[in-house]
DNA sequence: ATGTTATTAAGAGATCAATATCAATACACG
DNA sequence: CGTGTATTGATATTGATCTCTTAATAACAT
């Protein structure tokens, strides 16, 4: 007897179960922590989104990397001593380098190698996480 | 005019600004720090403490922490996304694994090689750290 | 355009580690 | 031994991070 207004609904019905709309705060946090390339605190991107939307709240930052963190868009970055980080997902295996002038976090490329040589006897090694301290290029004033 | 009771503290006016009392506490907690020979957090110091002096409180734990780090006897350990743990001072440079099941850091000597290879140019590297993960000795239930 | 409703901003609230407060205790020195 | 005072335990408070609540706004389907 549901004949009225169910053309499209039934054929979705179990697809799309949810709305998820394309909001502007949402489309700049994306885009701050795209071209970022590199870690970004919940307050690094608040301060970078508010350029583009004034007014933006720091509940909508976090809302925002809920929802991404969820879609597996980004991911976090703990270092230590250090509030969680966040950074796009889908980048190639590397680790972090902290400047201990301006705490920025920077990626680096690459691995050190025979990591599992050190591993003790009867501990299973399943991740590891090398993190660099010093100072930036942009904190030792130097050019490029 | 200061004749009265001044006789040792002219003296030691300078030398001995504060008093230090070994206590049955601080004692207790500088014993569970040397036996633990891994890090541990302040938590794990108080319930270990708790053990052969009931009653300790938290207060006291830090209290005694911050002695030992001033003193030059303890120093702090950070695991990403994780409060500090602390560990007896002058061990040569190491690392750290942390279990993913029972989330307990344990010492690793060794040292990965080539580590400054990693650096960015025009970056200065001046420390670095290593924390592995997976699954410690115990929790895999095997015997040594 | 219009209605539905997800999303937002703002601030209150929750959480947790760490610190401060203060009366009671106990170390150390004479 | 007694006394002065550092230290303690209990608890309130802070500080920082993150979450919830609410009314208002705006995205999207129609």
């Amino acid at each position: 007897m549901r004949t009225e207004k169910n053309r499209s609904k039934d054929t979705v019905a179990k697809t799309a179960p949810r709305a998820k709309r394309r909001t502007k705060q949402r489309s700049v946090i994306q885009r701050v922590l795209l071209e970022a390339n590199r870690p970004l605190s919940p307050h690094d991107i608040l301060r970078a989104a508010q350029v583009k939307t004034p007014g933006l709240g720091i509940a909508t930052v976090y809302r925002a990397i809920h929802t991404m963190m969820a879609e597996g868009t980004l991911v976090s970055v703990a270092v230590p001593g250090e509030a969680p980080r966040y950074e796009t997902a889908g980048k190639e295996h590397h680790h972090h380098f902290q400047c201990r002038e301006c705490d920025d976090v920077f990626d680096i490329q690459g691995c050190p190698p025979d990591i599992n040589k050190l591993v003790p006897k009867g501990f299973r090694l399943e991740g590891h996480q090398v993190v660099l301290y010093g100072v930036c290029l942009p904190c030792t004033g130097m050019p490029a």
